[in-house]
DNA sequence: AATCGATTGAAACGCCTGTTTGACACCCTC
DNA sequence: GAGGGTGTCAAACAGGCGTTTCAATCGATT
């Protein structure tokens, strides 16, 4: 069955360059359509334009090139979409609708094609050997600097632990159209399906829900003001 | 390396009934812990305590007993933790909260041990030719069900596409607990892994986070009151 | 009691899997 | 030019995969 499978064309099989990274990066993609047990070094070596004998060679064994594999792909996905900065003076409200949309644009992945995203999807879900590092070296710093944000919004009126769930509320919101995303578009009528896979329309939406919430923005709904409102932001 | 993992001790072995849902009963968890793929046709049948030609006997081919593993696993999901019912007359407010408790008792699998959930998660996740049953008989009516208790907090003064909105931004709130719920735990102090995978502590949260975000209870955070504050709820 | 369709069972069918082998070509050093 | 790592390759390895085969068994009907 698995032979049936059309194996990706890839760049990679007409890059002159070290193997190692050939081998890289096709397993990346296999991995991440695939799955761990389901993608075969053939088909990786294949879209590499390797030998079946050079994953042995170069990595030892599958379980060492998919743990090598993932740590690339955070890596790489990183480099590409860097962690927002803001110079001193910035409002909160603005970092934060900047880092949802810079959230959503790593996970919907609008600058690439997001095989790596999918890959460390896999690993959110099932994790493997795997997880702890990527944990460590992407997700936690990423967190951290919600946290950041959020503290500085509620200017100190929450404890760590209820700025934790409203973090989690928020990453819940983004993850949930990458992890989901074909579900959410059987769910919508056919033109609400770019609307909500869209970055900007997204984050808008994204922030103000949680700025609302934090009671530092109007309302989404406005029928029975139990609260009086101001518009702002 | 298949062949190295223990094959799960299934009631079903030891159950005389029907060997067609003796495979069904047994092939659920087997393709929840390892994907369609990666889950054998050899270990469903130890676990199921029938010979290796039942499965081809009774549903044709792998992929036709998957899709009525997936079937079977959501209809007997939504028996055992049917839709909340109300009588007339009870508040939007406590319809949500109970909404979200039954959604989070669903995915968090605290009647039963969740393998039905975890099967459902991955044709979420990686949809297959079983994933558009399992939206329309599953989880649209359960999404149509958050929509119209949306509508009436909102008294309707948001649209359609902004109900599904807020209602897409409550569950991925759940849906993240549920799939990611291994990344979670390592993300927060360990004494609060407990209150972040309770049903109550959760769903008061989820709850809350919305109403205020709705405007109609009080904020999360106070210290810049741009909006006066009544308690409420 | 004989018969016939339904069901089960052990064994085998190709095919595919991850990994290993051993021969071959390359390039740098002596 | 001889030597010795280093890298590459086709081929083979043992084993697991989904599926099929066909004889044996069962239970109800004739």
């Amino acid at each position: 069955m698995a032979s049936q499978r059309p194996v990706l064309p890839s760049l990679a099989a007409v890059d002159p360059r070290d193997p190692r990274v050939r081998i890289l990066s096709a397993a990346g993609p296999e991995f991440a359509e695939h799955g761990y047990e389901a993608a075969t070094v053939r088909d990786i070596c294949t879209a590499a334009g390797v030998n079946v004998a050079a994953v042995n060679y170069y990595f030892g064994d599958k379980k060492r090139l998919y743990i090598e594999s993932v740590k690339h792909a955070h890596e790489e996905r990183l480099r590409r979409v860097p962690h927002p900065e803001w110079p001193p003076g910035i409002p909160a409200t603005v970092k934060l609708h900047d880092f949802v949309e810079n959230t959503l644009e790593r996970m919907l992945g609008l600058t690439q094609p997001p095989w790596q995203v999918r890959l460390m999807m896999r690993e959110v879900i099932h994790p493997t050997e795997a997880c702890r590092e990527l944990v460590e070296g992407y997700i936690r710093p990423h967190f951290a600097m919600l946290v950041a944000i959020l503290d500085e919004l509620a200017d100190g009126t929450l404890s760590e632990p209820e700025l934790r769930r409203v973090g989690l509320s928020i990453i819940g919101q983004c993850f949930l159209y990458r992890a989901a995303g074909g579900v959410v578009s059987m769910l919508v009528p056919p033109d609400e399906i770019e609307a909500l896979h869209s970055r900007q329309p997204l984050a808008d939406h994204v922030t103000r829900y949680a700025l609302a919430a934090l009671g530092l923005g109007p309302p989404l709904a406005t029928s029975k003001p139990v609260h009086s409102v101001k518009d702002s932001l």
